[in-house]
RNA sequence: GGGCCUAUAGCUCAGUUGGUUAGAGCGCACGCCUGAUAAGCGUGAGGUCGAUAGUUCAAAUCUAUCUAGGCCCA
């Protein structure tokens, strides 16, 4: 007879083999079918809301690693707070308008998109922000997230940019809007300005000129030393043209600056520049008649070299060694550091120079001429007067137009702004960063310097693919229609019709009727063309998406981002609401770092080391990314390699190996029918138990605290050490021998039954589509719900926790270690194979011996062995000396008897029985049924 | 150049307020089993805690500098 088939091994049709490339459509297929996210958001509707706000990726493009790691984020954390027991519905967005859209068309349409108009510009941009967003939703989709894939928020649609336009007119209300001057890339040729990404570097030769600006303060007074002499301070720059828009001289506050005497001159210039410059010069004879520090000339005055004007010394930290003098030319209309220092000295923003880079009539010398050409005729007059000391020619990178190659400008123009003060918008903004929950805790500070330095937000941009400006200026008087009444007039036929009317319609039509200017009474407007920053779109979105939809909320529980977007979304959504709410639209903020690779390198095309999501989910599966998502402490940069993968997938299949042993075991085990009570349970039963209890604490306990790490590393580490290398190994024996209905073996599958039911949902929200299909072969105990996403996390059960059973444990685990250890000597030397092929000698101390031989009975099968012998001190010793265990020693030797059949324990009583002479007594109870 | 951050075994992570010989899992090596089998079990070898200098009786832990890397600015 073969006794194996007396044996209740593992039965089950849940494959080892997971092929989740193929199996995961499947099962997103069948989510479909039952509308899983429907059936979720219903079951969960008049629950305490807990609102996650999707920050809106930008719709150009294939999603990439990052992108990917966000949205998982974001999926673990709304799935784990529905199994928590929130109403956590999910509302993905996009973020549509913009330049890089804009650009990408550009660049299709090449020169055509001269001859075409902003709207038909403005078609195409939106077709592609479509076409994106639909590749991008599958893509998403594909990666197990839930949410209102088909109705999520973009920020192009109607209704949305009609709450961008109305959101606007409340800064407008509140005062905070002003138009100034700020400096743009500007291209001459092309008449436009230009963004950062539209701007290339290319070398260029310029003219390098020194030039001497007279100090007409009275020196004297700071500096004894110098007083009555001649002395000029010494600038340098490459661009001569913009001497004529000159205010100011920057000197760096912390560097030594000296007085040279030069024949019957004096000149001033940093110390560290000095012998560089006199070199350049041919100045041999020289002599330093004072040194002395820079914050000494802090508000004296020199006199432009050929324009009736004086140009102010000041202090800034840009101000560098490099090259130069170390007095830094500085005019604000032409420069962004000029620019910002100049807005600190209260200079004027003056840029003399005309959309074709001319300059205007207001410059004497030079009006008309084109700026490239006038660095000559600049020059001239410098040195006609006697200002110029060196004229050369460089080589240097210069920035030039993307499209027309021409080099550009640097030009101050009329641009909208968002005053930081004028509303203490910086000051709310501050106060409301202190009452967010910030995670990890230095986001705080990140975010508070950025508040606390940054300018006036610029919101104009001269583009086409956004949402206007919704402002009309008066065609008699020029005055500035900016009103919220009006707006929002505008922004109701918004709603309607789109954005596109404001570039198809007169500015009559979408004025309210009878519109009247205040100032000249008037009734000629023409509409503002500058478009808003699209930060500004997204910004928003609290209003546009958190209050717009009732399954969400004003403030959200949480944003999560990547950490770039304190500068980002983080950012305009705080400004944005602190000004029109009076708060911050979120409770707290979680931060993510950045994909690198397995070297900690950042991406990037040219490195050659970019690994994309769709190659991941083809060879591994997208359960494998989830599970490294969650395997990785993402509040650092996550690394990715192929050996990460491995390492992934291996563990992956270790969990899934798991689930599927227990499925195995439980094939005949029904619930309702053959669980045990937990009073009658075995100890070690027990014992696994409360070990579960801790797990599930523990998990728990992480993904409140958003510690996803923690939740791979418990669970692997359960489901090896906790039960594979132990329990489950154990098990076998009672499970594989015992009567199928035996009291022995229904306990071990209530243990396991209860086990398995509770990390397939602790691990639900991360492992989705396997926990699915383990879901679907657990035995019901008649609540089982559909989907083990409609299930809630288990809770811990305080009664199955017995930390006095656990500490008993820990002793006979630690003995059951040195026995393993024991066992392999004796298997290195040939005595066994199989540790059941074992008898073991156990020499215990006095204080143990007492303790184990309460569980003497129970010591064979823990330890896996046929023969376990317990010795007093005193009556031997073992050839096996314990390390860990303090005076232990262990003998392993042959077990006597003979080997049963069935169950391959060495025993005296097989043989018996007559009947079955090659198996143990055990075995044939177990057979015959009694 | 500035702000914020990171560095513990080949990989992913632990490491309380400074306190014995720095831990875990995976991987690797070797062995066992063939009743979880493209599985399972055991044993073992892996670390100058990024570097240097300090504080201290005592530093992975505190301080400074440096190196490498990341994000955001300039």
């Amino acid at each position: 007879m073969d006794y194996k088939d007396t044996l209740n091994l593992p039965r089950t049709e849940f494959p080892m083999k997971a092929n989740l490339s193929q199996r995961e459509p499947e099962i997103l297929k069948e989510w479909e079918i039952e509308q899983l996210y429907n059936k979720i958001k219903e079951i969960t509707k008049d629950r305490e809301k807990y609102i996650l706000h999707d920050g809106p990726p930008y719709a150009n493009g294939h999603i990439h690693m990052g992108t990917a790691l966000n949205k998982i984020l974001k999926d673990i954390i709304v799935k784990s707070k529905v199994m928590t027991g929130f109403n956590s519905d999910y509302v993905p967005g996009w973020d549509c308008h913009g330049l890089p859209i804009e650009h990408e068309i550009d660049k299709k349409l090449g020169e055509k998109k001269r001859s075409m108009s902003i709207l038909e510009i403005r078609t195409l941009c939106r077709e592609y922000a479509k076409k994106f967003i639909d590749i991008q939703r599958n893509e998403f989709r594909r990666l197990g997230v839930f949410g209102e894939w088909d109705n999520p928020y973009l920020t192009m649609d109607y209704k949305y940019v009609a709450t961008i336009v109305r959101e606007f007119g409340k800064f407008v209300d509140t005062g905070s809007v002003y138009k100034g001057k700020k400096p743009v890339h500007w291209c001459p040729s092309c008449r436009t300005a230009l963004a950062e990404a539209e701007v290339e570097y290319q070398e260029r030769k310029s003219p390098s000129i020194y030039v001497k600006f007279p100090v007409i303060s009275d020196i004297g007074k700071v500096l004894p030393a110098l007083t009555g002499q001649r002395i000029s301070v010494l600038i340098w720059t490459t661009t001569p043209w913009t001497i004529p828009a000159n205010l100011a001289i920057a000197l760096h506050p912390d560097f030594t600056y000296v007085a040279v005497k030069v024949g019957d001159e004096t000149f001033i210039l940093a110390d560290g520049l000095l012998e560089a410059t006199m070199k350049t010069l041919g100045i041999v004879q020289y002599k330093v008649t004072e040194r002395f520090s820079s914050s000494k000339l802090e508000g004296l005055r020199c006199r432009h070299p050929f324009i009736d004007r004086e140009s102010l010394l000041i202090l800034g930290n840009h101000v560098t060694l490099d090259a130069g003098t170390g007095c830094v030319h500085t005019a604000p209309g032409h420069g962004q550091e000029d620019y910002e220092i100049g807005l600190k000295y209260g200079l004027e923003i003056y840029a003399p120079v005309n959309d074709e880079g001319r300059f205007t009539d207001d410059v004497e010398f030079f009006a008309g001429e084109f700026v490239f050409d006038a660095n000559k005729s600049v020059n001239k007059k410098l040195d006609e007067v006697g200002a110029l000391l060196k004229e050369e020619s460089i080589s240097h990178s210069y920035p030039h137009c993307w499209r027309c190659k021409n080099p550009i400008v640097f030009r101050s123009t009329e641009q909208w702004f968002i005053s930081m003060e004028k509303n203490r918008l910086r000051e709310k903004a501050l106060e409301s960063i202190d009452r967010v929950k910030w995670i990890p805790s230095w986001g705080k500070d990140r975010i508070y310097g950025m508040i606390e330095n940054r300018p006036d937000w610029c919101i104009s941009r001269q583009r086409a693919w956004g949402v206007p400006i919704t402002v009309f200026y008066c065609n008699s008087c020029s005055y500035t229609l900016a009103k919220k009444e009006i707006i929002d007039y505008v922004s109701d036929q918004f709603e309607k019709e789109g954005s596109n009317v404001w570039f198809s319609k007169e500015a009559k039509e979408l004025l309210p009727p009878g519109t009247k200017c205040p100032e000249c009474n008037g009734s000629d407007f023409k509409k503002e063309m500058d478009i808003l920053d699209v930060w500004f779109d997204s910004g928003v979105s609290y209003a546009a998406v958190l209050e717009g939809r009732d399954c969400l909320k004003f403030p959200a529980d949480i944003y999560l981002e990547g950490s770039d977007q304190h500068r980002g979304w983080f950012h305009s959504s705080l400004l944005t609401s602190v000004n029109n709410r009076g708060s911050a639209p979120y409770e707290s903020v979680l931060t993510h770092g950045f994909v690198v690779d397995g070297q900690g390198k950042k991406m990037s095309k040219s490195s050659g080391n970019v690994i994309a999501p769709d190659e991941i989910i083809n060879k591994y599966g997208a359960e494998i990314l989830r599970l490294w998502v969650a395997a990785e402490d993402y509040r650092d940069d996550i690394r990715i390699s192929e050996e990460i993968l491995k390492r992934l997938s291996e563990a992956y299949r270790r969990i899934r190996n798991t689930c599927r042993y227990i499925l195995g075991n439980l094939y005949d085990f029904d619930p309702l029918r053959d669980k045990v009570e937990y009073k009658d349970l075995l100890e070690i039963d027990r014992l696994s138990l409360h070990r579960l209890q801790k797990l599930i604490i523990r998990i728990r306990d992480a993904y409140d605290s958003f510690s996803f790490h923690t939740i791979y590393h418990s669970l692997h580490n359960f489901c090896v050490v906790d039960m594979s290398a132990f329990y489950l190994d154990v098990l076998k024996d009672r499970l594989y021998i015992s009567l199928p209905g035996s009291r022995e073996r229904r306990s071990a599958q209530t243990a396991i039954y209860e086990i398995l039911s509770s990390i397939v949902r602790l691990m639900a929200p991360i492992l989705s589509f396997t926990s699915e299909e383990v879901w679907k072969y657990i035995p019901s105990d008649g609540t089982k719900e559909g989907s083990v996403h409609l299930s809630q996390f288990p809770a811990a059960n305080r009664d199955c926790i017995d930390e006095e059973l656990a500490t008993r444990w820990d002793t006979l685990l630690k003995v059951r270690g040195e026995v393993s250890r024991a066992l392999e000597s004796a298997r290195r030397d040939k005595t066994i194979g199989h540790s059941l092929d074992a008898e073991v000698n156990l020499y215990v101390p006095e204080k143990l011996y007492g303790f184990l031989k309460s569980y003497i009975d129970d010591l064979k099968s823990i330890f896996i062995v046929s023969k376990v012998n317990l010795f007093n001190n005193g009556e031997g010793n073992g050839e096996f000396k314990s390390e860990e265990v303090d005076g232990l020693s262990i003998n392993v030797g042959q077990a006597p008897g003979k080997k049963c059949e069935r169950c391959w324990i060495y025993d005296p009583t097989v043989g018996d029985d007559g009947k079955h002479i090659t198996i143990c007594q055990r075995c044939v109870d177990a057979i015959e049924g009694t």
